[in-house]
DNA sequence: TCAGTGAACGGTTTACAAAGTAGTCAGTCT
DNA sequence: AGACTGACTACTTTGTAAACCGTTCACTGA
């Protein structure tokens, strides 16, 4: 349910709610404010929303949607390598990760809540970006720098190898730079392995 | 400080603290029930530790070195490749921490407070299984199986890209089975990055 | 008919007093 | 002298009663 189809007041709700949210943190934030906040009674939020919860949802699926957003706009640029693109779009997960946590911490706050509250929304935001890296795979692919075959799979692999890079852990130690440095270490290896089995395949086929 | 260097007095204490907090947790075991499990004073127990956190720590240390331990059995059958063991090698770290939080759910809270009151703790138990990676990936690279230098770096990241799986998130979804099977893709990815690029240097001095 | 109301209900959080616990220390026993 | 004691202190956890909050629903006004 995207923002545009939802009703007039629907819309409303959810930017108060999201104001409160952000400012005050989920738990802080009453059904009595987000209410006042619309000149309504809390009965009438009811008639919108099922729940205090679903309001939330609806709100991180909107972060879900300008993150995405963001990560295309971060591998959009021309001549870029599909390797490239990769790396680019891992780094950038990293960075909004990392500035959300440290910038935004209502709002990652709010996005763990809601994340663990529904593990669905937590699925389907990985499906998102599974489908972004597959996309960039894929072209990899076709361009003959990555082994064939591999887009059913790598994307989830990549995910799971760099899961500890947006994980809250890891934030506190050490600073950006050190762990974006590490990050590309990483990623570096993974690439090798996306295009060295290209090779080992050219390399058989000759 | 390993047990065997301690006071007969501090090993009776380790054992008695170590069965309570198996059997109820850490905080719920109180200094007076050690004390009276020795048949001693609450007081006299610092006479041979600094605190309750203290004894805690000391025993999560003795699970560390045991863990080592199974870590080193695991990779010792003979003729097994560096590919092999590494492959083993992580799968038993994965394996052990599964086991632990399912079958001994009280040892793996106790780790857990401890690692995050004492993070030293956490970062010397990464850097005793860092030594044992690095250990099979220096035998790789004598072998000419693994790109050369690689031993410096490597282990790092190989303990980045399988963080996911020693992370309790990861425990709930999805069966063992499942789970083993992902990790066994994701240790073939790292394995191809690792022996590609010695394939790839070979090709170049050829 | 339908957007909107607000009192009422059950479950949860909060506030604060009572009980409990980690850690200390002056003193005892051997 | 040195292993050990247990009452004591400062802090934390627990029990619980009151306040609060999410949600419902019979009702109102347009």
């Amino acid at each position: 349910m995207p923002i545009e189809t939802l009703d007039e007041t629907a819309r409303l709700i959810l930017n108060a709610a999201a104001k409160r949210f952000l400012h005050y943190g989920y738990g802080k934030t009453t059904m009595s404010e987000i209410a006042g906040d619309c000149n309504m009674s809390t009965g009438n939020l009811y008639r919108y929303f099922p729940s205090k919860l679903d309001i939330a949802e609806t709100f991180v699926r909107t972060l879900r949607r300008e993150q995405i957003e963001l990560l295309k706009q971060a591998i959009d640029g021309p001549g870029l390598s599909p390797a490239e693109k990769l790396s680019r779009l891992l780094q950038t997960k990293f960075r909004l990760a990392y500035e959300r946590f440290h910038d935004r911490p209502k709002a990652y706050e709010l996005a763990t809540e809601v994340l663990v509250a529904r593990p669905e929304v937590a699925v389907e935001w990985e499906e998102a970006e599974e489908a972004v890296i597959a996309d960039i795979i894929s072209e990899g692919e076709r361009a003959g720098a990555f082994a064939k075959d591999e887009a059913r799979r790598a994307p989830k692999l990549i995910q799971d190898a760099v899961f500890r890079f947006t994980t809250p852990a890891v934030f506190h130690e050490g600073d950006f730079e050190a762990l974006a440095g590490e990050l590309d270490a990483l990623i570096g290896f993974m690439l090798d392995a996306l295009t060295c089995r290209a090779a080992k395949a050219k390399l058989e086929h000759a």
